[in-house]
DNA sequence: AAGTATAGTAACATATATATTACATAATTC
DNA sequence: GAATTATGTAATATATATGTTACTATACTT
């Protein structure tokens, strides 16, 4: 789960304390999602969104693995 | 949880079944959430959105509802 | 060197996303 | 009217997202 959380959280100048108060999870939560050590809800993939001005595409999109589609 | 993966489903003539074979989940997982019972996890929406060919932003998107800012 | 702020991580508990199985309904097709 | 397909939903089980508490390390300040 690669995402640019941190990055984007860094550019409105929030500490991981202060995005994980806006968006109502602890700080750890903010850690691990950033870590890419796991797996979202989609909720709180929104709120964090709202907290960092960006849409989900800017923090969340990955390009599909190739592989697959034949 | 409000979002537009029915919509999106019957676009490219998947029903839920098939969904759910191309993302891996139930059938029944994908009848919640497109009823927004609940709240998928990124992973599972990034899927839904490359099954169908759209971004997270236009499946998933919900405006920030009005209040907090000031 | 002690105090504080930020961040990584681990153990355990709880809430909930998802699976499994099963039943129900409506629309089609034979 | 029986068989099939698509969908909604309920009960129970399992996996995992998240909370709680706590310890660690680094960087900065005094």
């Amino acid at each position: 789960m690669k995402n640019k959380v941190k990055i984007a959280r860094v550019q409105v100048d929030l500490t991981q304390q202060q995005l994980a108060n806006k968006v109502g999870v602890t700080r750890q939560t903010i850690s691990l999602i950033e870590k890419g050590s796991y797996n979202p809800t989609l909720k709180l993939c929104l709120e964090i969104c709202y907290a960092v001005n960006k849409s989900l595409d800017e923090v969340f999109w990955i390009e599909k693995e190739s592989g697959g589609e034949q």
